[in-house]
DNA sequence: TAGCGACGAAACGGTATCGTCCCGTCCTTG
DNA sequence: CAAGGACGGGACGATACCGTTTCGTCGCTA
């Protein structure tokens, strides 16, 4: 039987590295030593770097995301964006999630992976929060639920992840108001 | 004299590697192999991989960015957007500029010289169609040129850069009004 | 036409990681 | 208390780059 302690020990290392060395510097030897754990405890979990960062991936996209239903629009994106800082905001993940997207740009498993935990989940909130936006007659109807998310979350994005920005008092509720004036524009 | 063709057909190997293997990934080596010159060649012109691609960047950054003056807040959010959508949807520069935002996050050197690149003249840029469109009446004084750029900026590098998502006809048209309408809110 | 210098190629010793294998220890289970 | 198995450590040959050096070629220029 595998000991859970050192396969959590390895899934920490493995979070701590991404975040550090990035996932093309980042070695298997690495996390080991990181972990204080031998070659042999990581390959014997898997067969390869990429599994286990695909692994580690797909733990957190069953977490899923939780679809906020304040009932209104305005609201539903105030949530959202709340969340998304929340993640954005958190000194590990703020630097594995942009390394894993762009990662993802070359490598298609990754893509697939990585879509199904940040963007399919997210995108099915927006999918959500459009939808039932659009049946309270607060968005015409036709809505791109892609297009909403684009609005939504790439400010945002650009702000934290891209830029390195900080984010000021009062930005998300700004950034809420200027939202929902962007989709119903 | 250094031969300037060869120079050249570094610069060309140093972009195509950046964008299919990323910064990490590429090795002096390989980009010596893939411009069919020796590593001499390159030793000699630069003293290091990050020397060569910092090179690489203020080359690009000083050639500065046109500042959009069409009269109107729209007409120059819409010409931002199709320059910066230009620059994304090119294959290399799509793939090349996200790998060196997120290098950038790991390296002070190369988050200056990005900075400069991309975002302080993008945001000169900003700044500029702010300050006019203020000066014109379209938008309150006091207002950031830091957030107009995340609300210009994010939705579309979100799409096309982080998502990989395509551009419909007339996106962009549509993002203009939705970014003018954010930025108004 | 002679010489200088950049060129491509290749070899150098050095470092890092790969994935595998073996060893001796320790914990757990039966 | 005996046995099995996961453990950490480390050696293994293989591969890839590092940055430097040497060599012979080629194209200028004086």
């Amino acid at each position: 039987m595998l000991r859970e302690d050192v396969t959590a020990a390895i899934r920490t290392a493995v979070f701590e590295e991404l975040a550090e060395a990035g996932f093309a510097r980042m070695s298997i030897e690495g996390i080991a030593r990181r972990a204080g754990v031998g070659k042999t405890a990581v390959y014997r979990r898997w067969k390869s770097k990429l599994a286990l960062v695909l692994d580690l991936v797909t733990a957190v996209a069953a977490q899923g995301l939780p679809v906020p239903r304040t009932g209104s629009l305005h609201g539903d994106v105030r949530a959202l964006l709340e969340v998304a800082a929340g993640a954005l905001r958190h000194p590990v993940a703020s630097r594995v999630i942009p390394e894993l997207l762009v990662e993802s740009a070359r490598n298609p498993e990754m893509a697939r992976a990585i879509k199904a935990a940040l963007l399919d989940s997210r995108d099915g909130v927006a999918a959500v929060v459009v939808r039932e936006a659009v049946a309270r007659g607060e968005l015409p109807e036709g809505t791109d639920p892609d297009r909403a998310l684009d609005l939504i979350a790439g400010p945002l994005y650009w702000r934290l992840a891209v830029v390195g920005g900080d984010l000021p008092e009062g930005y998300l509720d700004g950034l809420a108001v200027s939202a929902v004036a962007a989709l119903t524009a």
